[in-house]
DNA sequence: AATATAAATAAGAATTATTCTTATTTGGGA
DNA sequence: TCCCAAATAAGAATAATTCTTATTTATATT
C-alpha cells in the first residue's frame, strides 16, 4: 500500500512541523509546505493544524506577537520566546514541572490536561544586534 | 490636589484590573469600566492596557480561546486556565520558577524579562456540570 | 482671562489572524 | 463504472486588535 495521494498535503504539514525547530505559525507552515505542494491553501493548513492539535500530534506554544505558534514535538518541554524577533527556542535542559500537575489538581479540584512554562526576553542574537 | 479629571478613565481601567480576580480581556474591562464611565470607548481600553503592560503595571496572562487576558497583579504567580469556560484562576500556592531565570539566561545567552507558568484543563465547576 | 500646547479620548475605519461556507476534487468500495 | 465520504481550494465572513483623525481636556504662558 503506497502513500495515499489523498493525504499528501496533510502529511506534508505534519512532516514539516516535525522536521523544523522554528516553532512556526500557520502562515510559516503554509509557506514552507508550499514548496512541495504549490497549490496548498492557507485554510487547509489551519484546518489540519487544529486537527493535529486536537489529536495531540502537535502542540501549541501559545501566541507570540498575536500569532499562534506550533510545535511538532509533543514531549513536554520549556520554551524561550524572544519578544524582539519572535523566535522560539526549546529549553530541553530546563526541567518541566510535570510533578506539579497533581498538586494543581488537588488544589483546584479541576483536571489538568497540560501545562506551559515559558521564559520571555531578548535572545542572544537580538541582544548582540542592539549594541 | 484633587483627582485629575484627565486621568479619570485611565485610572478607572487600572483600578478595575487591580480590583478584580477574573483576569479579564480588553472587552471585559471595557464592559466593567463602562458602568462608571458610560462614554468610554473600547479603543481607549486597548490603548491603556498596552500602556500599562509596557509600564509593568499589569501583565498579560496570555490568550485564552484566542483572546488576550490581563492581570492587575504583577507579582509572579501561576495560573490555571479552564479550556471549557475560559476562566483563569490564580495558583498562589504553587511555587513560581523564578530561580530558573538565571539558568535560562546562561543557557541561552539571552536576557530573561519574564516567565509564564500555567496549567490548562477543566475547572471544578465545568467538571461537575459535565456529569 | 485668553491663548497656545500637549495629552487623552471617541468614533469608527482598517488591518490581520482565524474560521466558515460552498463547490470541487479525490480515492475507495459496491 | 457509479456512489459516497473525506479532503481540499477559494474566498467570504468573523472577530480581535490597531490605527487615523478630529475633538476634548488640562496645563502652561502671556
Amino acid at each position: 500500500m503506497e502513500t495515499q495521494k489523498q493525504f499528501r498535503k496533510r502529511n506534508a504539514i505534519l512532516s514539516y512541523l516535525q522536521a523544523t525547530d522554528e516553532h512556526p505559525s500557520a502562515e510559516m507552515v503554509y509557506l514552507g509546505v508550499k514548496e512541495s505542494c504549490p497549490d496548498i491553501s492557507l485554510a487547509t493548513v489551519y484546518r489540519n493544524l487544529a486537527l493535529f492539535r486536537d489529536q495531540g500530534l502537535v502542540q501549541s506554544v501559545g501566541t507570540v506577537k498575536g500569532v499562534e505558534r506550533f510545535d511538532g514535538n509533543t514531549k513536554p518541554h520549556v520554551h524561550f520566546i524572544c519578544t524582539e524577533c519572535g523566535s522560539v527556542l526549546d529549553l530541553p535542559e530546563v526541567e518541566a514541572p510535570a510533578q506539579l500537575c497533581q498538586a494543581v489538581e488537588s488544589g483546584t479540584g479541576g483536571q489538568v490536561n497540560m501545562y506551559h512554562l515559558s521564559f520571555a526576553g531578548i535572545c542572544k542574537n537580538c541582544k548582540m544586534n542592539k549594541i
